[in-house]
DNA sequence: CTGAAAGCGCTTACAG
DNA sequence: CTGAAAGCGCTTACAG
């Protein structure tokens, strides 16, 4: 019934070659003449043949496949990020293994070793600093781990610097009249799936607030959860508070968003009575106007994936690390 | 450096057998004698072996992995269901893949075929009804497919009468003084990756209300999303539209849990000014006192997975369709 | 009940 | 540059 898939055995007879051979095209060995390469490359075409995994990880040792541990939130900024990661992988012939982190139980059993997802060449870890819960703040694994969206001193690390862009919030909307707040994203208590990267905005932009000797109590600040309810919530918070002009520095587009659409309920002009400026500058933010701190996830994961390929094969020598910074995109939500 | 996994051919060696009985125990075979089973399991134990799951899918043909294809939202729900699957297949040494449909590229590579996590014996597809997508209704696999969350004519499925849930609540709250409302949670626009699970609970429940010719148009109903913060949002605008007291149905418990907080935000007292019945029950529903309609959910993922076992070992048959009903939890929400 | 052997689909020295 | 062969860690008839 089901037809099999076809095996390395039938591309080399198609292609009158033996096997090793179309194992070396199949792994871009230099040393096959470009007649070969291409009869091959027909061969495989013509038959669709994609090799066995399983049988690459066997014969090779590799598994041609790594796991990515993320905190599962199903928003545009993981989506991205797997983008840029896929992009960067399909070309090497390599899979993505998604493990999501749903649950202290399932990362341990994640680290037990007996999941498939677990047989990877390589780690990326994004967003959880899950080095803080291990002696020597390594993963109890053998092989080689790359954090993307995150730091630390152990293990090559790409980031963009979240300090930086609250920094860059708290500067550009101090020059606006109207009292400054933020809405900030709650992080998980459970510090071993949260991160930390909501509260690092919030500090850089607390911070150039102290600098510019401008107020920042508790009441310019609204926590929530990522949701546009929450920027809603937050622009009615701060509306009675204090009234318009507002200017409003959210930890997420999303939120971002929900105080737009609540300005507008409530029939303010976003830009002017209502100022908001995002995080992340994702692809509809310029639909929305919305000004927004944009940062290039994509490349994240790109680069992220190019150190850990680079270590899969072979490279030693110390971590390093790779910062991004953020850049002020503005629009009509700050500027109307 | 990294210590070798240990192979069969070190089990076998210290047990003084052959790597056939080894690999005979592994897969519980029948035919072997109780003391030669004891002595080969000491040796795994004492080695702490793990059968290499690539391996065992090159020499027999399967990969001892299932896929779960799921609309990742990272709620309590889904934890739950992978859960309830995860306790089933651990006894049977297989694996579990996550697959969360991102995106439309992302299902399209899955579907490619050349993803690892493709490889798998089955599938499990969680809540989206994939099967409109493709001709006759049939995800374009060879494998045995079975559903959960949802139900399709062509597969096994296994859910829980969402229609069934909402009737129940509208039944329920209609007993109660003041207007009825309901929020629920918008499902995506993507038909693809969207599913149909709280417009059938929302279905249910105004049909209910019309059997019982109570009013129910736009003004009852507020959409949001699966948020908190939603829940919160939908309580403002009903109090607004008709104050206390006030009967909701929320689609989830979480949206329960939003009304809840907003209501004693406000002074209001749950139970009696603002009555609020959820969905699912998830346990910390209980020291919320939130009413709400029980579903099975681990039960699903645990039963969804034993029919798809069953396929892979060949049962061959018409599709199957197990189906649940939600039971009404009374707590101190409704009936404070 | 249990070994020894063949075979799964690949990769990788090893010879030419 | 390219075959033929050995080997990766398992499973599964096949004989005893």
């Amino acid at each position: 019934m089901a037809k099999r898939k076809p095996t390395i055995q039938e591309v080399a007879r198609l292609a009158k070659v033996g096997i090793g051979t179309v194992s070396r095209v199949l792994n871009n060995h230099p040393s096959v003449r470009a007649e070969t390469r291409a009869r091959v490359e027909w061969a495989i075409e013509e038959l669709a043949y994609t090799p066995n995994p399983h049988a690459r990880r066997i014969a090779g040792g590799r598994s041609y496949t790594i796991s990515v541990l993320l905190p599962v939130l199903a928003t545009d900024f993981y989506n991205r990020l797997i983008e840029g990661i896929e992009e960067t992988l399909a070309p090497q012939r390599y899979d993505l293994a998604l493990f999501p982190l749903l649950s202290r139980s399932r990362l341990e059993r994640y680290l037990d070793g007996r999941l498939l997802a677990y047989q990877a060449d390589g780690l990326l870890v994004a967003s959880c600093d899950l080095t803080e819960l291990f002696a020597q703040h390594r993963l109890p694994t053998e092989r080689p781990v790359v954090l993307v969206d995150t730091w630390s001193p152990v293990y090559d690390s790409v980031y963009c610097d979240n300090s930086l862009g609250g920094a860059l919030a708290g500067r550009y909307l101090a020059r606006f009249p109207g009292p400054i707040t933020a809405i900030v994203i709650e992080e998980e208590i459970d510090r071993l799936l949260g991160h930390t990267v909501f509260s690092e905005r919030l500090a850089g932009f607390q911070g150039a607030l102290a600098e510019l000797g401008r107020p920042f109590g508790p009441e310019f600040l609204y926590v929530t959860h990522l949701s546009v309810e929450g920027g809603q919530l937050g622009l009615q918070r701060f509306l009675e508070h204090f009234g318009t002009p507002l200017n409003i520095f959210a930890g997420a587009d999303l939120i971002a968003r929900g105080v737009v659409e609540e300005a507008r309920r409530q029939g303010l002009v976003v830009g002017r009575d209502v100022r908001v400026l995002g995080y992340d500058d994702h692809p509809w933010a310029q639909e929305l106007q919305l000004s927004s701190l944009r940062q290039p996830i994509e490349e994240m994961g790109a680069q992220a994936t190019r150190l850990l390929l680079e270590r899969i094969r072979g490279h030693a020598g110390p971590p390093r690390r790779i910062r991004f910074e953020p850049e002020l995109v503005i629009r009509g939500s700050t500027e109307g």
